[in-house]
DNA sequence: CAGTATATGATATAATGTAACACTACAAGT
DNA sequence: ACTTGTAGTGTTACATTATATCATATACTG
């Protein structure tokens, strides 16, 4: 229950250390900004990190119910929708799933590279205004607010095993 | 009928020629590939073109059923998966909808700038792989074989009018 | 023209996401 | 302490998006 083999990174890691210390910056950051992180949302939150991959919100639904909160759709949403708009999670348009952020305090453009064999998650830093993306925007006059970038492919460990 | 203000590239622009272009050069791609342009694939890519904005699945369906097809979701789903996997229309993760390509033809990797007022929606070309994202899919061993980018924002009709 | 592969039509159902309202907990002012 | 306001939670009900499956039809291939 302490490590998994490819999670977030495609790397493995301390993984207790780094459920701790999500939670904890999470608290840390929502004492100084005046947020508040509620039972439900630092359950969903300490899930997301515990997980340490996407889950979808039925399956948040399911874990929140086991934990004993409630069991309905907007609970899990809310939730969710709390942690991605103040960045201590972010969705994966693709799947339709939720990760904890990989570095939650850094405010940052995500990227994310998909394993579409395992579904395995790593989270990497973009820029994507600064491209060719950023001089269409300029040209056209779009005001670019917020992006999202997603590749599909194969992690590390599923193109060394292209068999199973 | 032939005129739409916003767009498709945020421009006005001789419409009823981008549909016949498209249909055409769509037509001829699948002849020279042999790939099969059925009547109802056809008649999706011809709604997409002329519609000229992002249309969820099932005001596809909508359409199809007026003009005299199958109108349940299957229908609709499997034409545009065809399109998609094609290259003559793209899905929009963000809205869980489907725009005609505008660069059909061209083999690239397509951006999306989604007005979050009024829905419009650009397509330009990107290349997040050669920017940070490719470097830090290098450095992990990600094979990426596809990326999605879609930029939220204003597009340059809603910056002008931040009232309505 | 028989056999095979591909596409369509239709039914049913799964998965994802929201609107709306009642109730609770807490904070702020009096 | 008491009221009042605000934000959060729980629940019902429903809306939207998407697939699995099977039967039928159509088109290519030898």
């Amino acid at each position: 229950m302490t490590e998994i083999s490819t999670p977030l990174g495609f790397e493995r890691h301390d993984h207790v250390h780094c459920v701790d210390q999500g939670l904890l910056s999470a608290e840390q950051r929502c004492a100084e900004q005046g947020l508040r992180l509620t039972p439900v949302r630092r359950k969903v939150l300490e899930l997301l990190l515990q997980e340490h991959r996407a889950l979808r919100a039925y399956a948040i639904l399911e874990l929140l119910r086991e934990a004993g909160f409630g069991s309905q759709p907007p609970v899990a949403y809310r939730a969710l929708d709390f942690l991605v708009e103040h960045g201590f999670a972010h969705k994966i348009e693709k799947l339709n799933a939720f990760v904890a952020c990989a570095y939650p305090g850094e405010t940052h453009s995500p990227a994310f590279m998909i394993c579409r064999k395992c579904d395995a998650i790593a989270e990497a830093h973009s820029a994507p205004a600064r491209g060719i993306l950023g001089v269409a925007a300029r040209a056209s006059g779009f005001q670019i607010e917020k992006t999202m970038v997603e590749a599909e492919g194969l992690c590390p460990s599923c193109t060394d095993q292209p068999d199973a």
